[in-house]
DNA sequence: GACATTGGTGACGAATTGTTACTAATTCGC
DNA sequence: GCGAATTAGTAACAATTCGTCACCAATGTC
């Protein structure tokens, strides 16, 4: 039995999030008129020589008018589960948008990701496998700030944060806990939201960090 | 512009890891004469039906004689790196698997991480995150277990964990937090390895764990 | 029996983390 | 104008965790 290729057919799925309505969100587009769902996640095979986070932000670009900085690969899936157009191999991308940023294109809306309509079953699961893998990375790389515009406050960090995590964070600790990493700088600049003190706004600029070397973590594991 | 689509030719490559003679070791395949390279990652292309990590544990079997246990999706690539069978889109899985398990057949042998011979340029790219995803999950996921006997003692474990984090750690430290996790359990036996005292043997046994909700880490970004 | 070697643990100081409580700067209602 | 409400930001303390040292235990070697 020597190895050998197979021909298959292949699509993109992307999953695009962003924070709207305080609330984690994900781009849906109207299926085809005869399609079973009324809802998919934009999809479209890579065109010849065009890698495969280029086909997402290709995809992710026709659905929200604009295209995320920050792809990251969810898993490939290759299983019984249908596929709106009857992919056999379906890679799944998780893209990551700032709040308030592009605009759908029409046939093209936001859904909580606690509130999504039914999808064929790949996407669904693809949607799941993204939404798992955004709140597991979330403390190895800095995936929030990309859910967020170049210049935030720490309340709109701690935020994104919340939403991610699905929990409330506490504010004293929070803010020690980003100083120690050197991960943001102060601008000069403040903002004013309506009530209240106005919030000094920062920028992501990781400096080179000395090798930390922590121990071991065991009660990390989410299995 | 309707989404569709594409014919492609897809492989799955295996990167099969395991602690050989003290140091993280890849089982390769001799490739078959007249290839570029002398050797390749054990691959080919899924069944008709058959789910990729069912095609990873075939091709594992086919190489090493025993199917490992445990396979992780390290991502899917479609650029311009040449592959051994030409394939336009692979498939990278990493296959764990304890040390003294299995007996590779002919043609298929160990090498330490650091130091394997040429490989196609694609599946370089596959063990090198092969290695950098275990490397970054270890302590997310109980892949170390994943890599000893059902049985092992302490010292195995912490062995274990040094070569995945390629750097020495504490005794002390090490068992506190282990214990601290509830993730072993003592067995009855006692292994005695020639010098010094014996060591008892634990098991793989994690017990439910009350939410431990610690803060958010900013210190574990890896890029 | 002394010694080398590996396994295992108690305890102490240092560092980190969770929390409370406070100060600061603004808008809103009157 | 002025106090209440609201949001931002921080100091400081207590509790916990972590790194390390020191030690004891059980075995093989000479």
């Amino acid at each position: 039995m020597k190895p050998a290729v197979r021909r298959t057919t292949l699509a993109v799925d992307v999953v695009v999030l962003s924070p709207r309505a305080d609330a984690l969100a994900v781009l849906l587009v109207r299926a085809p008129a005869g399609s079973r769902e009324r809802w998919s996640l934009p999809w479209d095979a890579p065109q010849p020589g065009e890698g495969l986070e280029d086909a997402a932000a290709r995809i992710a670009q026709a659905a929200l008018g604009s295209a995320p900085a920050f792809f990251e690969q969810v898993g490939t899936l290759s299983d019984g589960r249908r596929h709106p157009g009857e992919a056999d191999v379906s890679v799944g991308i998780a893209a990551l948008s700032p709040a308030n940023v592009g605009s759908p294109v029409e046939g093209a809306e936001w859904f909580a990701l606690e509130n999504i309509p039914a999808l064929a079953p790949r996407h669904r699961t693809i949607v799941d496998r993204a939404a798992a893998v955004v709140r597991q990375r979330v403390d190895q790389s800095p995936l929030a700030f990309r859910l967020l515009p170049p210049t935030f406050t720490l309340s709109d960090l701690q935020g994104v944060y919340e939403l991610l995590l699905a929990r409330r964070l506490h504010k004293a600790s929070f803010r020690r806990a980003l100083q120690a990493s050197y991960l943001v700088e102060p601008t000069d600049e403040w903002r004013s939201e309506g009530r209240g003190r106005p919030a000094q706004l920062f920028r992501y600029a990781p400096k080179k960090r000395r090798g930390a070397r922590r121990g071991v973590r065991f009660d990390l594991f989410t299995e």
